[in-house]
DNA sequence: ACTGGATGAAACTATATTAGTTACAGAGGG
DNA sequence: CCCTCTGTAACTAATATAGTTTCATCCAGT
């Protein structure tokens, strides 16, 4: 994952739950332009939300995307769940020296390590929802619109 | 950061704690040499510990680098401090349209969130040292010798 | 059926990031 | 003064990321 991958995703699900509200759907192109991109790029991210059955896509006449359950029912931890292509940190991008004790061993010890950190990630990323993103955003942006 | 460095870091020194025990330096081409990549690499991160003060360099006959303190003094979460360039969650590659609300207030509450969660990081990071991880290398791989 | 607006995905380009390499001045103990 | 290693810049190569174009596919409405 890039890592802006998440933030996106994150801006798609609380301008869908934006919507949701008023019970509409949302088109890609919609979503671009509010991202500032392409909507090719949003489809992207759409896609591996698709697969995770956060966001359902309709066709035809009508078109476009929804979240697939109440947007105080999605967890920042299932969002990043389902973008994450890489985890947080990478091993060695070639094999270390696997004649020095420490070029032997790391890799699972590091492996281990590393996928602790990522439990404590999303221990915390569950205490948010997508509804909670999109209240403090309003909150926020109404303010600024008065400064 | 690339996502990589953490690790690289680490390695580096694990493989210090591993010479201090005899009260040695070791050159950037003996940890090269361990890691599997070129010195001026492993110079680029020391380079970035000797900033946070984690190891020091020695010139002169008998050059070479060792820990500025005891490994068991040293956590993961002092060395991830040191190497990170980058947040862990990048914010909106091009700033999102400022005439949307989520676009207009999302960055800031998502600075906020993301500053959480790497304080979740850190004190998960703060639990282990240096010396737990050359432990558990080292116990690793002595056990894979025999495999 | 046919239409129209949107998606899905591949292919390609452009840009940015990351790592590898070369080169050379600077440090300092012997 | 010598020797070895560091510090850093400059360059190249490889990879990752995002933007763009294109076109087949989907399906509600007519």
């Amino acid at each position: 994952m890039s890592n802006s991958h998440f933030t996106i995703a994150l801006h798609i699900l609380a301008r869908m739950a934006l919507v949701a509200e008023k019970n509409k759907v949302i088109t890609s192109k919609e979503i671009a332009t509010s991202v500032n991109t392409n909507p090719v790029f949003i489809r992207r991210i759409l896609s591996l939300l698709e697969k995770s059955n956060l966001v359902v896509v309709q066709y035809g006449t009508g078109s476009g995307w929804k979240l697939a359950r109440n947007p105080d029912n999605i967890t920042l931890s299932e969002v990043y769940q389902a973008i994450k292509q890489k985890p947080i940190f990478g091993l060695h991008r070639s094999i270390p020296n696997q004649n020095c004790p420490i070029g032997k061993g790391i890799q699972p010890v590091l492996k281990y390590y590393y996928s602790d950190v990522e439990k404590a990630l999303h221990s915390k990323l569950a205490k948010t929802t997508v509804a909670d993103l999109l209240g403090e955003t309003l909150t926020l942006s109404s303010q600024e619109l008065h400064s």
